[in-house]
DNA sequence: CTTGGAAAGTCAACATAGCTGACTTAAAAT
DNA sequence: ATTTTAAGTCAGCTATGTTGACTTTCCAAG
């Protein structure tokens, strides 16, 4: 069933695939995603906001204009679960909710003034973590970073995350 | 902190330090993150559990005979939000408590065989898409994508998972 | 034109899993 | 003997996920 501790299986190249060098790769992405994700949420912690204000605000912020429906596909999660989010954001003046010209029936999502300033204050400091992490592991290690973490995507996300890059909406 | 053998440290090869690269690597770091937890969260839905409890088997199933404190210091949470998922684990028969030897205040975790059986079936998943990944990616990618990982942690959570790395509990 | 279905968004109610604070019990350390 | 430590419990709060039911709007088939 799994290979526990043999040989190598067919040359000394595949030793990155044992299930020990699996499970220390399973470690180590959760406890990375603890760093990555423990900056922002200290800044949001005082101010009544979670990761997925947050991650609302990334994704306005990342495309101006976008629908609600579009926005659900990104993050994931149902449309109710983040109504609830946008609600407070627009509530608070962060995030502006306009009615579609064309489609009466969809809301264009924009960051206003405030939310930008949030939002910019939360990419700063996560952006630092990264930097710093870049930094520390040199050019090629980042390419093969996120060489590893395109192939880990399940494909649909990692199609979005493709579009995304290329700046389309 | 510098590359060993990479090109020449001038102006341009700083480019993957802009703002841009940095924000690709957060959203690829965000969405990889989804694909790497999907396949555990489909198998532990159907049967109430959540990744709280997956994580709980994970890490006892690594250190057999943790104590419930060092439990917490590995998983960043509290001890009452812990003390709920180990309460249903332990009444659920998989994983058992035994007051130490030397120190009876402790308690001792282990996984139940039933408790294994279901590490081993969440892990196997969890396996399945890290080889899938890594063997997309290659062994050099491989390598960055754990220094990149290693940088990114806080410097406490770091050592811990050093000394995972190296079986010590 | 009307009508019926589909799409977008909203509201209500519930579950999970974090959190803090206050407390108990037992054992170890001082 | 007193204090500290490890573990556990209870109560209550928050954030964020879920489903189900609903309204408004659009579009297309009859």
């Amino acid at each position: 069933m799994t290979d526990t501790g043999g040989p190598p299986a067919g040359g000394e190249n595949l030793l990155f695939l044992t299930d020990e060098q699996l499970r220390k790769g399973i470690e180590a992405m959760f406890f990375a995603y603890r760093g990555f994700t423990a900056d922002p949420d200290r800044i949001l912690s005082g101010m009544d906001y979670g990761r997925a204000h947050h991650r609302a605000l990334h994704f306005i912020n990342r495309m101006p204009g976008t629908t609600v429906n579009n926005l659900l596909n990104i993050l994931g999660v149902t449309k109710q679960s983040l109504n609830r989010v946008l609600r407070r954001l627009i509530a608070d003046g962060l995030v502006v909710s306009r009615v579609g010209r064309r489609d009466k029936r969809e809301r264009h999502l924009y960051l206003s003034e405030k939310g930008e300033a949030l939002e910019r204050e939360l990419s700063k400091a996560q952006r630092a973590r990264m930097r710093k992490a870049y930094r520390a592991a040199g050019p090629e290690a980042v390419a093969g970073f996120r060489q590893v973490l395109e192939a880990m995507m399940d494909d649909e996300i990692r199609h979005q995350y493709l579009s995304l890059r290329e700046g389309r909406s």
